[in-house]
DNA sequence: CGGAATCCAATGCGATACTG
DNA sequence: CAGTATCGCATTGGATTCCG
């Protein structure tokens, strides 16, 4: 049981496995935890703004995230009637208790920067 | 900056974000994470085995991440030329530095089960 | 500006059958 | 048992255009 303290029985390891599941269901995918990062770095933003700093998505598949994740609670889409209206995306607090998780994989991301970009060669 | 400790400029969040891309790159997808766990969990493996644990994967897919992941130094492969030959797969110790992110990943679907059932209600 | 609609290409991936 | 080969459907997603 090498990430988890305490003593660790077979049922243990199977509910580890369906959490593990429903996380990467929620969040897995290509785009959502970036999305929400950028959410968490920048604070609300605007749909332009996002697309600059999500490098390499699409208008389309942007949107159809968006959309999703507002539907499951991550994400809080701002209308402000001003002339021109103004449309802001930010995390909600259910989505911020994502903060370790965000952490953890920049941290291991950090650590291991050379031998990825080795291994890739970018 | 809600999940690092100290001051975090501009050129930080530059920096975090290409380290949260880097991780997503190698352990990213939808199968990676679920195999790397299985792993941990269950210590060396075979095919088959593997195959019951991470629950939905085809033999076509399991046999394309193996390969990719072994050439990416995550995962061990072990031959045991006894009669019949065994063979086994098992994480590298780059791999267990991975622990964290699993463990953390695990923690918040246990922590948020209900809200994720309650959402998609398998 | 913030998207939605359409079209189309690439990829993913399951099922099945087969092999050493 | 541990895979590989082939097929064919389904999904993803980019490019472009259009709209309020």
């Amino acid at each position: 049981m090498p990430f988890c303290e305490g003593n660790h029985t077979r049922e243990d390891s199977k509910k580890d496995l369906i959490a593990l599941e429903d996380t990467l269901y929620v969040i897995g995918g290509k785009w959502k935890l970036k999305i929400i990062n950028a959410l968490y770095v920048n604070g609300n933003s605007r749909f332009n703004q996002l697309q600059q700093i999500v490098t390499g998505i699409s208008a389309r598949v942007l949107s159809k995230e968006l959309k999703e994740m507002e539907l499951n609670g991550f994400i809080k889409r701002n209308v402000y009637t001003d002339t021109p209206v103004v449309i802001t995306y930010g995390i909600t607090s259910y989505c911020s208790t994502l903060g370790p998780v965000l952490s953890t994989l920049i941290e291991w991301g950090n650590t291991h920067k050379d031998k990825i970009r080795k291994d890739y060669r970018n």
